[in-house]
DNA sequence: ATGTCTGCAAAGCTTTTGCACTGAT
DNA sequence: ATCAGTGCAAAAGCTTTGCAGACAT
């Protein structure tokens, strides 16, 4: 994640806590700047070590607490998989296009600029639509490998 | 749910148990059954009720097994929304695209042919893809026409 | 001074697990 | 006769909640 993302979504937090007369305590900052310190997703138990090295700990119920506020923000997503939930920064991501390894769990996200035409171009029926998620499963390079590497390792046996 | 599916997937379980040498539990087609009888999504709760109405008794521990068991078999679907763990039968839909109410929760299947396409279209690194679903994020009509009274009352007051 | 936010601990849910018994083969 | 499958109850996670005290405004 980009350091100017960060300076960026400090400003976008304090703006809406200023203007909806809540607070700015340190616990929110640090959290939303633990958030943009990761590279791609990661779980609340990771979230609540790496606050914990860096800065300084925090309870579970003012993580979940913050965490809820930046996802309504659109500061973070939240992908709820088979795995558990994981959390990942999105500013300025347009997209919302994840491909996701069903056997490491890892969430990367993908461009799908035909896709989202796509969609813009579908007509929905009773509903009024606001933001939208595609996940594609799959198996990621890394795991693919690990499972050709055990295949052989049968062969051998 | 056309009643015709229903002996489709019974056969489709019953293939599947018999080439695998498990066994044809009462239990494994009252849950087929019980899940088939649904019009879109339920939760577990949901469907223990209407198992124990319809059917007899079956354990949650029973229940997850056999859901996990359809899911793999592509009979069933699982929406991991906020709120809460929903399923779905799912057999001969070529569909993975839906529609989510962020306010009741309701599911609802809908038809996206051009994000299918741009989605075959769209190449992936490092991925080999397997399935994918895409979710609409929104609020359906009854939903809109509730926050439309509801604001009328505000109004008037 | 005010009232929001936090931390703690407990509660509430959902899902999984271990074990003894049951029953499909 | 086997041993996979089930039910039960406990355990294990994850997330929320209630309340008292802390602190940003």
């Amino acid at each position: 994640m980009k350091e100017s993302n960060k300076t960026a979504v400090r400003q976008i937090l304090a703006k809406y806590l200023d203007e909806n007369k809540l607070r700015k305590t340190p616990e929110r900052f640090a959290v939303l700047d633990a958030v943009y310190s990761f590279n791609g997703h990661f779980s609340i138990q990771e979230l609540s070590e790496k606050i914990e090295k860096d800065y300084f700990p925090i309870s579970r119920a003012t993580l979940y607490n913050a965490l809820n506020l930046f996802v309504n923000l659109r500061l973070v997503v939240c992908h709820r998989l088979s795995l558990g939930t994981m959390y990942q920064a999105s500013y300025a991501s347009t997209s919302h296009c994840y491909q996701v390894c069903t056997i490491c769990g890892k969430v990367a996200e993908m461009k799908a600029p035909k896709v989202e035409l796509a969609l813009r171009d579908t007509r929905l029926k009773r509903f009024r639509r606001d933001s939208y998620s595609l996940y594609v499963y799959g198996v990621c390079s890394t795991c693919v490998a690990k499972l050709t590497r055990e295949k052989n390792k049968k062969k051998i046996k």
